[in-house]
DNA sequence: ATAAACCTGACTAAAATAGTCAAGTATCTT
DNA sequence: AAGATACTTGACTATTTTAGTCAGGTTTAT
């Protein structure tokens, strides 16, 4: 079980972004560079945090992005899901209805990964970005 | 985020296992078919397990595998551990004295990623064979 | 002997990941 | 109006991982 960049590299981005988002929107370009991140791969990031209303964009010559709810509204569950980040253990959750593997039960650990998502999303859940700033400028790093 | 099938079908078939292990060894052809996993598949996974002292094989005709340890000291990060599926969110951990991605601090959210993997981790260190089997039980699947 | 079942290692198709690349469009500054 | 900056979009691709399959064993109960 892994997380993918895309994932890191979302949360990453937007803790930076929150803690230079005073006046000015910010660019990807800055962001590239002082997080180590593809400048095309920001942009695919950011399409995706844009439509999920995380940031506004603003076009043109010192344009850049900008929050576009407090940071202690963000959480990390708004963030994944905007950049297709999930948390998925079961390939029996589709059929429905019935059980999994297409049998007329669920599979015998199907509720321990129920359980387990449960679990890992109440993380995600709690933790806003604002929680990461902070613990950013507490520890000083 | 997800966890591989790997790490899914030997919980399966150790639970399947713990079920049937009354005195006589499963064979992992039973396995097989009750899971409906690969028995190619099956045997590779089993062979991890077997090293790591989680079961036990007897070979020959009307031979199969066996339990190791008591099903209630058989936790759920022992399994995973056995089969190579671990929790990893972190790219920047190799590095270990100096930060991430080569610099000298550590990323903006490295301290998360860690939250979250003991957060996980957690999760698995709690849940034995035993857990599972009960419940189970009491669900009556 | 022979059949059942474990054992091992190499191989592979398909999917996902982690990007790159190209060609824009919008808007601020001068 | 021109140019620069920076957002926007979509297609493309190399690499890696996953989820197995396949072949050819070895062991042991009957």
């Amino acid at each position: 079980m892994k997380l993918t960049s895309k994932g890191r590299y979302a949360v990453m981005a937007l803790v930076d972004l929150a803690k230079f988002n005073n006046l000015n929107p910010v660019s990807l370009r800055d962001i590239s560079i002082r997080q180590g991140i593809s400048l095309d791969y920001l942009e695919q990031i950011f399409s995706k945090l844009r439509k999920k209303e995380i940031v506004q964009s603003v076009r043109g010559n010192q344009g850049g992005y900008v929050l576009n709810k407090k940071a202690k509204e963000i959480k990390l569950t708004n963030i994944f899901e905007a950049v297709d980040e999930k948390v998925k253990t079961l390939q029996c959750k589709k059929e429905s209805k019935k059980g999994c593997n297409g049998k007329s039960t669920k599979c015998l650990t199907h509720n321990l990964w129920d359980e387990l998502e449960n679990h890992i999303n109440d993380f995600f859940e709690k933790k806003s970005l604002e929680d990461l700033i902070k613990d950013n400028i507490e520890r000083r790093l």
